[in-house]
DNA sequence: GGAAACTCCGTATCATGTAAAGTGTTTTGT
DNA sequence: ACAAAACACTTTACATGATACGGAGTTTCC
């Protein structure tokens, strides 16, 4: 299956169970786990390995059942994925009222992705287009919405406005999680990686480009290193895009 | 295998085949095929596919041979999509001298980019963290190298100017795909997923909560319909993004 | 006291990447 | 000329994935 993909059969079900509208069956011998249980060891694996080592089978070994008693508590693995994103959700703060302005509100929701995602890596290999609109999902719709509603535009600007901001900050995270990645999965820093194959590149090359390039990698080398780099490149990035928008604003007003 | 991982094994071999240099072999029948046939053929099937739904069977089958016969051409599946990567890479220009000032070359680069992944919406699948050093990637990196550079900022800052707009670029192109791709999937246009969606969502939502969805969805109504608005959405927020980078050198200033 | 509804499990199907081992073909060294 | 090495290609096999199907046991309702 495509780990993207949450496509849930039928989208109407989806919602139900998202909500929390399912009862629990009242014949037949009482259910050993609880939905949230599953969906919690689903988390903690996920988090452990990502989605694309996530099986319903790791999951059902997990809290202690055969694998296709799990389709008792989930009908699907798109559905687990839509309730598990729901769930870590409601881990995140909204802005409160001590946030003024809508650039502060923005940057708020922007930190407490960024934060959200290095605690659950797992969250951007799902589909974020038809989101699932579980309750934690729509509450923070709605504080975007607030938040967004306060830069005094036309509806159909304050969309585009709301997107260019989740562009870059989903294009961002991914960034950070893939440069995360590769260096936990090969064991070298970039600096290592890097000197391993700069002197093979280096024979292929015209002499100025090596120069060139050569240059160029000394300006890459402190950057993805650490944490903090990593923290310190999102901050610069979102107050970017954060200006080109207070841009947008003053140059429509005139 | 996770499809996001293109980690070939041995990297100098890697990029010894993307540059070119493997005998042929001397001894033992001639090949049927030439890799670069192998590679033409994948890229077909990831175009129509996606990769998720690549396969070296499904290659194989293609070019007319047993599976595992196109590992005398390739090592892993891995290695191809290096290859794939690189050659569809050689169709994109470059900003000639026609295209002056920093700003102009981002943004012929970001289009260029931009168009590349109509064509080829798979390249968003592939890790681009220490990505494949072939010829083509090469050019790429040393073209926006020279663009950037003509902004006149420290090493350090050119890589975070440059990440800054990578970021965007690659996130706004998927959400871009996923639009397109949920719309194919379902058979539904946005409007109609909403309308199905909407009634049940209704009854879990405050009525004032839903007064405001219900304001919020109006805004999003024609907004991904066809593909000029999601080229329109692009160039709006990559405008954003460029603005924002020419505050950010313009503060740099004082 | 059925019968229905329900949980849970074993088995089976189909797809995937690729290791292992076998078959046949061409070149090389003598 | 001929054996051996190197190579292209194939068949088979394995592990891992989601989930359809059918059966066995359990609880509740009429």
């Amino acid at each position: 299956m495509n780990p993207d993909s949450r496509d849930g059969g039928d989208p109407q079900r989806s919602l139900e169970r998202l909500w929390g509208r399912q009862e629990p069956g009242r014949r037949g011998p009482k259910q050993r786990l609880s939905t949230v249980e599953v969906v919690d060891a689903a988390i903690a694996l996920a988090d452990a390995e990502g989605v694309q080592a996530l099986s319903m089978r790791k999951v059902a070994e997990a809290v202690g059942v055969s694998p296709m008693s799990l389709y008792t508590y989930v009908p699907s693995k798109a559905e687990l994925l839509d309730l598990m994103f729901d769930r870590v959700l409601g881990d995140t703060a909204d802005p409160d009222d001590g946030v003024i302005g809508w650039r502060n509100k923005l940057a708020f929701m922007a930190r407490q992705r960024w934060a959200l995602c290095e605690r659950h890596p797992w969250l951007l290999d799902l589909a974020m287009h038809r989101p699932p609109l579980g309750p934690n999902m729509m509450r923070k719709a709605l504080a975007m919405l607030t938040a967004v509603a306060a830069m005094g535009l036309t509806p159909q600007e304050t969309g585009l406005a709301a997107d260019v901001l989740q562009d870059y900050i989903t294009g961002a995270l991914r960034s950070a999680r893939e440069a995360r990645e590769a260096e936990q999965l090969s064991g070298l820093s970039d600096e290592q990686w890097f000197s391993i194959v700069w002197p093979v590149l280096e024979k292929h090359l015209d002499p100025q480009h090596s120069e060139t390039v050569s240059r160029m990698s000394e300006g890459r080398r402190e950057r993805t290193r650490s944490p903090d780099e990593r923290t310190a490149r999102f901050e610069f990035g979102l107050e970017c895009v954060l200006d080109g928008l207070e841009v947008f604003i003053s140059k429509r007003a005139t």
